[in-house]
DNA sequence: CTCTGTGCAAACCCTTTGCAGAGCA
DNA sequence: TGCTCTGCAAAGGGTTTGCACAGAG
């Protein structure tokens, strides 16, 4: 279950969190499963979505606040603010904390606020480079897990 | 196709928007498809996912930006922030618009800003009730189409 | 009359889960 | 040894889609 803390490190706990930590690309399950397999090529995807959820349950890693598509997951735990690419899904991580300032808002009665979900929205470089070239259409790519 | 405009107003397009507007409570597509039920006993839950996305395409409506969970849909299409409950994942309005200032972070290299998702955290009255009286465990309870 | 909209059901994508055997402490 | 971890495959939730017929303009 999720919120169980793990209890003993495994190889391929140990394995994932390396490779995870290794990418700044902000993987899928699916993307850091592909990459793992080069290490491990007997781990299945049940194991890597088990043991990327809990090392994001123990605090090891961070599971990306929301966004479109297939979950994301970092291996940086430290809180930090990321950009998403608005035609690909790619995410980079954000140097500086941009200011979110809620003092001012008025939640409806009874709720009580108790944090932010901030995400930023943009193009990432290749995108933009392939809008500039090809046609304004055409707005797919897939994600390859890079670096 | 979600970005095809609608061409023809039809009696399920124009109660389902009516329906969508009807509610504060940013229903998702299986809310909405068990409401208009009521008006339309024969309405399928495939078309209430292609216009819903119909509807937000031309900005009659809108998808809430990310989220646990299903998606959810507001039908009204003016920018505003939401708050998300921790808990139950029911989502109400915001009066106000929290600042959130980017000017002073850094993109990566060849990364574009131009945007934000922001959504508030909190616990909503209901929730907040709920684990005042039971024991701190037991978070679910599911969420009706209210109001 | 033509072309879009719709119901139906299957397909899809992503994620979770039950089970029996493997492996760590 | 005992309890956790794992592979496998099936199930699950949410959403999309192909098809043939119904309906708007």
């Amino acid at each position: 279950m999720a919120t169980d803390k793990p209890t003993r490190m495994t190889a391929r706990r140990r394995v994932l969190l390396d490779e995870l930590r290794r990418s700044r690309a902000h993987p899928t399950a699916d993307e850091v499963y592909r990459r793992v397999r080069r290490r491990l090529p007997t781990i299945s995807l049940g194991t890597v979505y088990r043991n990327l959820e809990l090392l994001a349950a123990t605090g090891a890693a961070q599971v990306l606040p929301s966004g479109e598509g297939p979950r994301r997951y970092d291996g940086d735990a430290r809180p930090h603010v990321h950009i998403r690419c608005q035609s690909c899904g790619r995410v980079a991580d954000v140097a500086g904390e941009p200011l979110v300032d809620w003092h001012a808002v008025a939640p409806p009665a009874g709720f009580s606020i108790f944090g932010y979900r901030l995400e930023l929205i943009g193009v990432c470089p290749r995108c933009a480079r392939r809008k500039r070239k090809r046609s304004p259409e055409n707005n797919k790519e897939e994600l390859p897990w890079q670096r």
